[in-house]
DNA sequence: ATTTACGGCACTGAATTGGTCCGATATGGT
DNA sequence: ACCATATCGGACCAATTCAGTGCCGTAAAT
């Protein structure tokens, strides 16, 4: 279904509540599970592999937990997705040559490419710091387009 | 990976076959496969499918085959990919409501429909006509952006 | 009638996903 | 010193999805 994983979300709405605390918030496992409502082994997972790919900072030890390395505004969508599922490679050929072995007789490449490159750029746009005011005043440029909001069948 | 399913990709290579051949031809499972270097019983699930769809219209009998019931270029990217993959949705909430029980306290959902619009975006510019000529001398309008093109770091 | 080709479906093995659990280690407090 | 609290790094598992195959029925051309 062209999705991203249910972890990756869990991941990005867990940064997005780092991005909402005050600035240099150090926030346990333990308090993330409370305030999402999501089971707390999951929540741990995905903060270690978020620290582990260094979006977030890990203090050990009790009074320990998590905090954001950069602030919000310095982190994309794109760049969370990618530490969380690998590289943004809709189809094989675009995470790099060799991934693909019909390469050679494929004739639709560079337009995949294009996609790829439209479709990273979306999520290279948005910043943590967006996902931590979602009622936005200002328009997420570049990503509102003219099209009328009730024009997009989705399905 | 945020990618879409290898199946997927084979029916667009397949339907974009279709376009780069002469208006209305009409081409069997097996020709199909041969062109492509694909197993027979891949292509032929996959153009059933597509059949299906509504984006082929088959001819039955000796002689068969499948044939494309618009032309090209008022076939969307998107269009295909709905009709392989179900609804163009990154996560849950983007399929519609009711999709994701984190619904009320969700704090990131109206960005998300932001990006998914995007991309959904990103991937209706793009129609079958535009695959059919890959070695394209007009760019695709509205997905090419200013950046250089080394500098799409994908992982 | 025979051959060619689509239609529908069931089925399989493999990989991925979503989620749990455990022992080890680090730190703060008493 | 000891204990409670946390992260760290795994292994682990069930369920789903993915990728691919096969079969039987039906339609059309010769």
């Amino acid at each position: 279904m062209l999705r991203i994983s249910k972890l990756t979300d869990y991941g990005i709405v867990l940064l997005a509540r780092f991005a909402a605390a005050p600035r240099d918030a150090q926030l346990s496992a333990r308090e993330m599970a409370e305030a999402s409502a999501l089971p707390l082994p999951v929540v741990s997972k995905m903060l270690k592999e978020l620290a582990s790919a260094g979006l977030l900072e890990s203090l050990r030890g009790a009074k320990g937990g998590y905090r954001l390395v950069r602030v919000p505004e310095a982190i994309t969508v794109a760049e969370i997705v990618r530490a969380l599922e690998g590289p943004i490679a809709l189809m094989e050929c675009t995470a790099g040559p060799g991934h693909c072995e019909q390469e050679a007789r494929c004739t639709v490449q560079e337009p995949w490419h294009r996609i790829n490159r439209a479709v990273n750029d979306a999520l290279s746009r948005v910043t943590l710091a967006d996902l931590a005011r979602p009622l936005v005043a200002k328009p997420l440029l570049g990503i509102e387009n003219s099209a009328a909001p009730a024009s997009h069948p989705n399905n």
